[in-house]
DNA sequence: TTTATATGAAACCTTATGGTATTATGTCAA
DNA sequence: TTGACATAATACCATAAGGTTTCATATAAA
């Protein structure tokens, strides 16, 4: 319904690197040395796709002393899984007659 | 469930201009030049872009006389909507309960 | 107040990306 | 068979992406 460009969201999305930080970040906010421990690549490059994250509103960063806590702002996914909705139609059927099910009921 | 790698489906999703073409292949296969015509960039562009949503397997080229006939395969994008629905719990609670709900009725 | 720690910032490199213009090839139709 | 048409292929270009190393800065702890 809020209809918002999509773009930044699905460049976030686009780099493996950047969708294991979102997975990681489901579990919990975390400052960017931490994140990096768990990637091969260096702290630079990893700070350079939290950037590209924040840009896209995917985390929002909060100056905490001297950590920055990366926490994710996961409904701005919902822009992409908004747009990719559209296709459902096309493989699950089950999913478009739940849908109208729950619409005649519900509401 | 078949749990494949999403990245070359979202690479293919990165581009604006590339998910123009994907939604406009959802209304019918088409030549790339019916494409093109839709866009302001040139064929061979286009054509760059249709080699990546091929690779990606986002869509089937299907040589037909001297046209070559572009055709949408969605079920390749559910690989994106899959890994983007662990998100779900964050910003849709109906949804849970709902598939809590049919998965106590039906199955 | 040193010293260690967490991060930012700059400079640089290589390859990918998105685009162009031009030329070649295969197929249909007159 | 010749001409028109649909597309492929090639060469080229500018910028973005993803990475590195090195250096600077701010805060916490000794």
């Amino acid at each position: 319904m809020t209809h918002s460009d999509p773009q930044p969201v699905f460049r976030a999305l686009a780099d493996p690197t950047r969708r294991a930080i979102i997975s990681m970040l489901a579990h919990g906010a975390r400052p960017i040395g931490d994140i990096a421990d768990g990637f091969d690549v260096t702290r630079p490059a990893i700070a350079k796709h939290l950037r590209i994250l924040e840009e896209g509103g995917v985390i929002t960063v909060e100056a905490k002393g001297r950590e920055r806590i990366n926490r994710l702002n996961p409904e701005v996914l919902k822009t992409a899984a908004d747009w990719l909705s559209y296709f459902d139609q096309f493989w699950d059927d089950r999913l478009a007659k739940l849908k109208e099910a729950v619409e005649n009921k519900n509401d």
